[in-house]
DNA sequence: ACAGCTATCGAAAACGATTTCGTGTTAATA
DNA sequence: TATTAACACGAAATCGTTTTCGATAGCTGT
């Protein structure tokens, strides 16, 4: 009962005719003539024929695939990135590929040597915390330098020559800690992660300049630094316990979900005793009770201009050597977590 | 400064040797004497060659790429799928590619056509709720045809004969309701979507035999049927204002949050007055206000045991025409939205 | 009747790898 | 010395397309 895949070869030997023939005929091209063509485009029909797309790619070493490997897909972020991908790639015909390098630099590593050689036509990438820390960049200048174009998003590096989509996060704190101070408050706190991830610096950056502006002296025992960015409830308790902040922002959304969490529990009323920003504005930012402000991402979007950037890289013909990096403004989401 | 690719070709050109020599060389073949194979071998490490994929994969007909149609991506069962898949996948040497059908018909069909043409060597699919809607499994059922191996899981479906892999959604429901039953509650509410949607039709189901073997009569005031997965504020609020429930079950988690957002802002305690379960067991059910109660659908593992059973299938030699149905038994996660 | 067209088609190379089979050389054996 | 076997390697087919370059046949015009 199996139904092969028919090819140009048996098209061509049940008509009598030559491969060659067929594959005109089916492009219709002029060259061959219009009763051959309606013989061939008709056998062709009937029998369902689809040319292999193994066969093509190699022919043109072109495979219409898109590697996007990220850290983690269970971050609401990264899905929304890829959901942005999918939209803008399909709608130039590009299938997607999907790789999780699981937080690792091994991971990373080998998922896209093994998608370099051959399978897809350019990466979309965010690093791994683990890439970031080893600092090690060299599996992604190896793939620039083969001429295959990169575009990373949200976790990029200045060590890698390529097109980068970040929104800008030192500003999304800024704004977010103006935020707290214009509500009066006085004790700001942040729970970030460690420095080696790039947006961390750059939200603490942003936080830390906004307490300046406004005359805020530098406290070290406002900022808690988490060791990665998935959850560790006690340090956050004992966090919010001892550091008598009116305020937090958070480097996501979760930090700030878990927060409010433990603040209830200790009595604490929220927004008024002490109010909560996240970064993310994921479904849980929505949810939550009370609901979480936040900073917004823009994930679909950085996903639908990664793609973007991508795809005119691959189909431009000359070589560019020039590249951009594309800075999204973030959005405060103003919700029940804060006063408004 | 374009380091281009080298192939097996410029290898034989620059050693003298044949490109057949070089293949066997590289493959440690006995039929190379043991200084010609160190001389490529050595040459080939330097410029750094690895064989190009798509190549193997005409060569093999075997691509190492699995294909994952799913509705959606930002709903976390699909993403805990997706992870489970690449999990077990990765191990094997398998790609994911992950294409959203956006729960339309059409753009199911698209992806798996275009995929079937030799892009990926077995599927694992959830039906968008359009094709449930259509009943349409055609293109499904040429995917089979052509021997192309098929893992539903979910959302499935009996018309097509592949291997599948579900929770048992009806026994979730009925523990569900057995529990909210056994707490003494008197009028327990269904949020739930159309009957075309096969898992809502399931839970449908167990939650109606529970009712009835507790003596329940049937009360279609309870059930509140919603037009799809998706939210709609306005029918929850309705239902919950006007059906006197002590308990709702829901099909997902969102239509549970949702509701209690709604049951708490009109001023119903929460378990006390009225307690919710959901289905799905996500980040939202964890870190609600109350926490959510649900029944969990265990979405990594069934990545995994889809990937493990298609893989089995792709790479089994036999062309075995026995499929199995994998059901997962659900588990009731207890939290404060129900009284323990 | 012959050069020169056009219309229509096929042969073959190419993409990059694998694999079967054949061949030439050398060394061992009868 | 003649035969054979082992060894080391290359030619060519193959996977399914695309595309270039002929090639043949029939026709036109002179």
């Amino acid at each position: 009962m199996l139904k092969k895949k028919i090819t140009l070869k048996h098209i061509a030997r049940e008509l009598e005719v030559s491969i060659s023939t067929v594959s005109k005929a089916l492009k219709n091209s002029e060259e061959i003539s219009r009763e051959t063509k309606e013989k061939i485009q008709a056998f062709a029909k009937l029998y369902n024929y689809k040319p292999n797309n193994i066969a093509i790619s190699l022919k043109n070493k072109r495979t219409k695939n898109i590697g996007v490997v990220i850290p983690n897909i269970v971050h609401h972020f990264f899905t929304t990135v890829i959901r942005g991908v999918e939209k803008y790639a399909n709608t130039k015909g590009y299938n997607v590929i999907v790789c999780l390098s699981d937080e690792s630099f091994d991971k990373e590593v080998i998922n896209v040597e093994l998608l370099a050689n051959g399978s897809i036509d350019g990466f979309i990438m965010s690093l791994s915390s683990g890439t970031q820390k080893e600092n090690d960049y060299n599996h992604l200048k190896e793939v620039t330098e083969q001429g295959i174009p990169v575009v990373l998003f949200d976790r990029i590096t200045s060590e890698v020559e390529c097109d980068k989509v970040i929104i800008d996060d030192a500003l999304g704190a800024y704004i977010a800690t103006k935020k707290l101070i214009e509500q009066g408050r006085k004790r700001i706190g942040l729970i970030t992660t460690a420095d080696y991830l790039s947006v961390s610096k750059s939200r603490t950056k942003g936080y830390q300049q906004a307490l300046k502006e406004y005359g805020f002296k530098e406290d070290k025992e406002l900022i808690l630094k988490m060791p990665s960015m998935d959850m560790d409830g006690q340090r956050i308790q004992d966090f919010i316990k001892n550091a008598e902040v009116d305020a937090i922002l958070t480097v996501n959304e979760i930090f700030s979900i878990y927060g409010m969490q433990v603040a209830q529990d200790l009595g604490f009323k929220i927004p008024e005793d002490i109010s909560f920003i996240g970064f993310t504005d994921g479904l849980l930012s929505k949810y939550a009770n009370p609901s979480l402000t936040s900073i917004a991402q823009h994930g679909e979007r950085m996903g639908e201009i990664s793609a973007e950037m991508l795809i005119q890289k691959i189909e431009s013909e000359v070589e560019e050597e020039t590249y951009q990096t594309k800075i999204l403004e973030p959005t405060l989401i103003e919700r029940n977590s804060t006063i408004n």
